[in-house]
DNA sequence: CGTCCCCTTGATTAATCTCAATTAGTGTGG
DNA sequence: CCACACTAATTGAGATTAATCAAGGGGACG
């Protein structure tokens, strides 16, 4: 079940934007919460749209959700823990598209051509809450709140592969995705200051397009520089402001 | 100040004059045809889309369609011509995001935060048309198939990202970039197999991540093995199957 | 308690970048 | 129309980052 396949990549923002008006409410059925629904959204166009929000069962360790060439009809919001989106090359490479966290999306870029074009796995035990397309944009039609909500999501997902292009050394690559994950698990009330990586090195690696030995090396750096605490999976950010310098940006 | 030097390099050059030969139904007041245009639309439709789409005066090389931090109202569709688009990090190194024909958008990643999060440019004399984007998301509630339109055009721009996001060797991101030029050309009905290049070597370079020296190297390789035939911004594809077999990827 | 896999660390190699120099267009003004 | 200046593109040589190859550690789990 769990695929095994070769690791090399990038994406899901190395960069997150600031975060939109957020909705205090919060759909029961699934705890989609301030995260992923419009903020003008009250309580009858909340129960409505929970109409269309179905939960799932958890999917286990390495489970996918969709792979390539399965048939579009339904986008994913995460409930709990972590997915990655991945594709495979004519040659075998696995390629790591990025790491999705409760209240993100999954599946979007399915919409063009009606059929996924990546494969989303399961990192850990994870659940999703699965929305018909196809009652998304009718509901959309009738609720402006919706429809422009959702032009936003796609809009940040663009936003998030766009920085994730940047052409930037290892170290660079390795800050922004720390504080990227600092930032998102802020978001979620969750401490930015210290997490546990969902994903493995080789995983981080590969989207970061480095090697896994690299990684290994990069987080060795940082924590002898006194940026981070490393141990396993658990990171501690010791030096947001130097971890920022490093990353090359301006803020995060 | 920063735009004299990224844009120190623009070259109008050689570039096709004539428009894109488009769909059955094109927006007369902009040529906007199958390309960015729901496939669905029928007259009546299109008589009403059309009124929210405006000419604007033709851009020339260097000038600016918007810049980081400008206020977001519209979104764009090219005209003819090609855009770029970019961004400037902390350090001040410029990152091509994208390069963009007619009938492609510009702006989308705008949407999320209002405000523009990256630059675009004309390479060579270029025209856009310009769509209120309060207009779009209103039309989109009473017209089915241009919300679906945009969720589509969305989803496609995630889907070319996340193909770029990809950690492939110089020589196959060059053969790559090439067959995906080829390939939109074709979709306007120009040439697949010869067409000019808009942008200078430096802006593919940086738009692939390597250095413009990589760049006239890999060229150079690809022309002695008889890929292609470069001649300054003339390119004449001569192999593709032994491109894309290059690029490392299917089909193409 | 032993196996397996993940991760780390070291040594070497390779791809690409950087620096430098040259050629070739492009445009300007006399 | 030509000389000059400037920029883009190419080519060569050496430097450098990160990958690859190779060898151990260290948990997790049966």
């Amino acid at each position: 079940m769990v695929d095994q396949q070769l690791h090399k990549g990038k994406t899901d923002g190395l960069r997150s934007p600031r975060l939109a008006p957020v909705s205090q409410v919060a759909c029961t059925k699934c705890g989609l919460g301030k995260l992923c629904l419009p903020a003008t959204m009250d309580s009858p166009q909340l129960k409505t749209f929970e109409k269309i929000v179905h939960k799932t069962r958890p999917l286990q360790n390495g489970d996918h959700l969709f792979r390539v060439a399965d048939d579009f009809s339904d986008i994913y919001a995460v409930r709990s823990g972590c997915f990655k989106t991945y594709v495979v090359d004519a040659a075998g490479r696995e390629q790591v598209l990025g790491f999705h966290l409760a209240g993100e999306l999954l599946g979007l870029d399915a919409i063009y051509q009606g059929v996924h074009v990546s494969n989303a796995t399961a990192l850990g035990t994870s659940s999703v809450c699965k929305l018909q397309y196809d009652e998304v944009t009718t509901l959309s039609q009738q609720m402006p709140e919706l429809q422009n909500h959702m032009f936003r999501l796609l809009s940040r997902r663009i936003s998030d592969l766009s920085a994730a292009a940047a052409d930037h050394s290892a170290d660079e690559r390795m800050a922004a995705f720390l504080l990227s994950l600092a930032s998102r698990f802020k978001a979620r009330g969750y401490s930015s200051k210290e997490f546990n990586l969902a994903m493995s090195r080789s995983d981080i690696a590969n989207y970061l397009r480095l090697a896994t030995e690299t990684v290994s090396r990069v987080l060795a750096r940082f924590q002898k520089k006194g940026l981070i605490k490393v141990d396993r999976k658990l990171v501690q950010l010791l030096d947001k402001d130097a971890l920022c310098k490093a990353a090359g940006t301006a803020t995060w």
